[in-house]
DNA sequence: TTCATTGTTAGGCATATACCTAACTAATCA
DNA sequence: TGATTAGTTAGGTATATGCCTAACAATGAA
């Protein structure tokens, strides 16, 4: 039952790199294997295996090694919990502001009367 | 205008901070000046004063200052940016999920042929 | 069984991050 | 004017990050 404060500190980190978020978009695509997933990318392989493993741990990736080969998944799951930590902040950002709304409508009542 | 990879990178890297998320959560609700945020954390000012600047730095946060007051404010369109992004990803795994489910009905549809 | 492919481990380097204390400026209050 | 409040700047330390090369599995193909 992740979505607590050190889950969304990896995940946020993880997000924050341009090539991490890269990998991450190719796997929306669909799984891919490593070498696969490292070819767009002029760094050395165990740069890009670092890479991988930020994503991994933070759970946005998952993999599994058949053969030599190691294939790649997107995890949806973790990244809707970073999502939904901006979804509740725009919220309460919202409420705000539908409670603005409401006493400037109060106003105009008020003027009304 | 924005919402290139390096913003991405600051928003996401700001965002990946618990102390700064707390920030953020608190400035949703409205704007406030440094000492009332930096109130509730344990740490020094001018390490408080950092993260602030990353927060500015990253475009979530402006700041004016009146007199000897700095107040702070969340600027939810760069949230926004992220929030965006992340949706994208969701789009196109939904999109696979769609064309698989396509797929499997066009299976369906041959086996009844 | 030898060779190529696919990944992994170890270790090093430069820069960035997250914290600190000390000392400072600028505005307001008594 | 002198003290207090609000924030800032300077500079130091420890750890983390992002890259590298070199050397090492382990699997699969010839």
């Amino acid at each position: 039952m992740p979505n607590n404060e050190h889950d969304l500190d990896n995940v946020f980190q993880a997000l924050a790199d341009p090539t991490r978020r890269a990998v991450l978009a190719r796997l929306t695509e669909g799984p891919a294997t490593v070498s696969d997933l490292a070819k767009p990318f002029e760094m050395a392989l165990p740069s890009f295996l670092q890479h991988l493993k930020v994503l991994e741990e933070s759970g946005l990736v998952t993999s599994k090694k058949e053969g030599r080969v190691r294939t790649c998944e997107a995890q949806m799951k973790t990244l809707t919990e970073a999502e939904e930590w901006i979804a509740h902040q725009r919220a309460v950002w919202e409420g705000r502001l539908d409670r603005l709304d409401a006493y400037l409508r109060s106003l105009q009542s008020t003027e009304k009367e």
